[in-house]
DNA sequence: TTGTATATACGAAATCTTTCGTATACATTT
DNA sequence: AAATGTATACGAAAGATTTCGTATATACAA
């Protein structure tokens, strides 16, 4: 289904609807100016009314100027997309990827407690 | 650079020949149909001069069957992939990302240790 | 040697995504 | 009221990706 696969414009769109709120195009349209994305209003515009029509987004069309909302959480295309990454590039392990992402990036002292944490968890649920 | 960034078919190329090694496009043609992707044979070698012209395939062409190898490696590739997924929706944090991959996918005991030590390695590195 | 199977080359259609111009409506300012 | 600013609607061009048909060459079997 194409409202768990969306491509990189629409994401960067619903980025910063899960960031900010639900919000109008020209928003929307500043936000990605800001981020360096140069696009022009209208093509925002059309981005955001073909993924209402995809069913991505739902608008409030009640006052002159439309209020867009993403349907989807945030959490929900997070999973949607790991779970593509580790189908299709490692071979459907998840542990593999982690080992990877962490392997790669940097993290601090308090995110791998955080992480560890949660491995306790995982390993304590296992053995009940 | 377009050789980081595989589109969806090409990475589904690209995963026969790291798993199976160098190979023809018949070959491939054949792995992706039994992985229930039905497509036409002139298709995967079309798709495979393309990755070859973009620099992502070599091929050895002395015979009469050409013979492509990845260019880019697995590695590279997920490295790239892991990135662009931690940019674009957990916002540039990997430690978001692993969390919640683990929390959606089943780890065995086993990987779950091997996670852990992949940890304690890079807090010893930190503390030094 | 003639036919059949199997290769590559390559143009081009089909599809999807992204971009924007132009039309039109309404609100606000002058 | 007229001009200006700012909305949405929408068609369609531009680009990228994916698909496949047809042409042609080569190997091999009958």
């Amino acid at each position: 289904m194409s409202v768990s696969r969306p491509t990189e414009s629409e994401l960067e769109i619903l980025g910063v609807l899960w960031k900010n709120g639900p919000n109008t195009v020209r928003f929307v349209n500043e936000q990605l100016e800001r981020k360096g994305k140069n696009v022009g209003y209208t093509t925002t515009l059309k981005m955001m009314q073909i993924m209402t029509e995809k069913g991505m987004l739902e608008r409030d069309i009640s006052g002159r100027t439309h209020i867009y909302t993403p349907v989807i959480q945030a959490s929900e295309i997070r999973s949607a997309l790991i779970e593509r990454l580790i189908n299709s590039v490692f071979g459907g392990s998840a542990t593999k990827m982690v080992l990877q992402a962490l392997g790669n990036h940097q993290a601090t002292t308090e995110e791998l407690k955080e992480i560890r944490e949660l491995i306790d968890k995982l390993e304590k649920n296992r053995k009940k």
